[in-house]
DNA sequence: AAATGATGTTAATCTAGATTAACATTTACT
DNA sequence: AGTAAATGTTAATCTAGATTAACATCATTT
């Protein structure tokens, strides 16, 4: 059997789940492995899916009418991963998620998640927490990228996620930041001067 | 009795409370009016209430370091105002929420929340339904900020909250794009030209 | 009606960050 | 090992939007 350990461990922090609702969840989840470069989500396609990183690591990005992009999120172990506007409203997403490296998933579908919620309501408090918390650190970012100068930004981002910083491109950390690649490259090198 | 109808009809848009529950609800909760000016929330204080504007206006800002006022977001009829990351947290708020007109408001306590949470879970769905489209939005500003001219962001804001326009002062638009006042001036004298 | 403060405009100058382009380095593939 | 692709750097030039400052308009109070 499949090992759904590391999401149950994550939601028994926030509710506490009686056997019988274990086993419920974990008949309506599925494991999923994808490969460094597949896509889990991509733009247009209605997002069927949330997914729980297990391992890995996956990029959330755009592609504007010019044809840049720009990232959105990315994810590692413990975060979750979808187009939450696409999921919610099952209409074609605005983004694609895409594995920045092999990774390992535990997805839950659309109607799934919603049999789930009427068959545990624990878990409508465990979704209203995680949902209260990424809706707390988007406003932060809205108001970081009102704020703070570029390198501002970044140092908060080398601070705050210094295990992505790691396992990630510059250029497509420049691109969550807002900046360019070759801007990035300059803040890093002023910064070593600085020091 | 005080008038809870305005926040009984949004809420019963996303859930079926029974008149039972309906009474739980209105016995805590509270109406509160305040005067053009005055604060809903101070940054620092810890955000005690979540509000519901049942008419008037509300802007929510920031002072940075350099004393520089950003605007966060505006609330008019049936739109929430608080600060969500220091009302779940129970932490100094970093946001003010001041009024822009005289302002009647619904308002629950945090505690009062909790209460009501574990008395009615069909209010569980409720916030949850709400802050998944709070967060949505949330994100869907953040593609907007790191993909969008200046002018384009405006564009949408006229297009998307036509009234809110209406009613605030210029320099508080151009706050909440993160331009100035006098760029915001210069982008509407341009669009004048064009048409 | 005069005065004060709040709001809005215009124009000159400045700057954070973009763009372009050439090159360096690292990684992955045959 | 050698080659191509992906990633990273540097520097010159450009531009969206900031800053400053002077002035215009509107609203509120006395």
């Amino acid at each position: 059997m499949d090992d759904f350990q590391p999401l149950l461990d994550y939601i028994n922090r926030l509710v506490q789940l009686d056997e019988n609702e274990e086993k419920k969840l974990c008949d309506l989840i599925s494991y999923r492995k994808l490969l460094k470069g597949q896509y889990f989500l991509q733009q247009g396609d209605i997002c069927k899916f949330s997914g729980f990183v297990v391992s890995g690591c996956t990029k959330t990005f755009f592609v504007d009418e010019d044809g840049q992009e720009h990232v959105v999120m990315f994810a590692i172990e413990d975060w979750w991963t979808s187009d939450m506007g696409s999921y919610i409203s099952q209409k074609p997403a605005d983004f694609n998620v895409q594995c920045l490296e092999n990774t390992t998933l535990i997805q839950i579908s659309y109607e799934d998640q919603q049999e789930l919620l009427r068959q545990i309501p624990k878990l409508e408090r465990f979704f209203r927490l995680i949902i209260e918390r990424a809706f707390v650190s988007s406003q932060k970012r809205i108001v970081r990228n009102l704020s703070m100068s570029a390198k501002d930004r970044y140092l908060h981002f080398r601070n705050v996620y210094p295990k992505i910083e790691q396992r990630i491109p510059q250029y497509l950390i420049a691109s969550y930041l807002g900046i360019t690649k070759e801007f990035l490259s300059k803040i890093k090198s002023q910064l070593i001067l600085e020091q």
